[in-house]
DNA sequence: TATTGTTATACTCTATAACTATA
DNA sequence: TATAGTTATAGAGTATAACAATA
């Protein structure tokens, strides 16, 4: 029984999406640049990259993981070059980090790649379904961010 | 700039389904029950209900993780009680490992959570962006079995 | 002799607790 | 005295190497 089946009954819709969308992230995630960077060192370069510059606390809050956690993230992440520390003028007790121009390049190619994959893909379809897929992905995107 | 702008053009849709996409499925992923199992554990529950009961080996293979670190996995595992180890009468040096039932019902009360999450965020959709997404279900299950 | 799984050991990642510097 | 970040130390989780059992 396809999952198309389901989707006459809104209970149905929901099961069937979310089996949908997770086995298409999951496709899309195991096309990830592998510059053996930590799935959370990665996660935090997409965090500097969509909030800007932020402190060290602020960052840590974002990726729900402790500040000891963070600092070495971070650290793991200066010495590769993809991020930096700076201090903030008013309150010299902050660590401010900020994403570096190598770790914009790395997110870029990341993302890159990935569309790559999924270009080629959506060239395998009709042109219908792509129309169909053009106007979900706003209703996917509000979905997202209720 | 809202990403449904870039729609029109077909790279312009990749990048802004795989967006949607990844943003969705995040969320539906922090919606997962927690029983303090690993997301590694988690997901060979889920392979093992998707592909029957496997030997060691294998499943060691679909979840890309060595076999010494699946033995542990699968301990942990049947510990549990969400996983049983059986014998091969055929070759006896084959470990099989099978779904328990205690597992089925983990991973249903897992999905149930997340389908509930969603339903609820489905209702507060109008029916035409509902009737977008029932079109659209179908072809994002061939984008990710492609 | 080759293969499947387990045990022994080491490394990575993250957490809690204690410490330093600044407010 | 309170707060931001770092260092010290410990606990998970996974990997490689060595081992035992079976083919």
């Amino acid at each position: 029984m396809p999952a198309a089946t389901f989707t006459h009954t809104q209970a149905g819709l929901a099961s069937a999406l979310r089996i949908a969308v997770m086995r298409l992230a999951r496709r899309l995630r195991n096309e990830r640049e592998d510059v053996s960077l930590t799935l959370t060192q990665l996660s935090t370069l997409g965090t500097l990259a969509r909030l800007g510059p932020l402190p060290l606390g602020e960052l840590a809050a974002a990726e729900r993981v402790q500040p000891p956690s963070m600092t070495r993230i971070v650290s793991g992440l200066e010495e590769r070059g993809l991020a930096v520390r700076e201090a903030d003028p008013k309150d010299r007790r902050l660590v401010i980090v900020r994403l570096a121009d190598e770790g914009k390049a790395l997110l870029a190619a990341d993302r890159r790649r990935r569309d790559a994959w999924l270009n080629h893909r959506l060239r395998e379809l009709s042109p219908v379904e792509r129309a169909v897929l053009r106007q979900a992905v706003p209703v996917l995107e509000k979905l997202a961010s209720l």
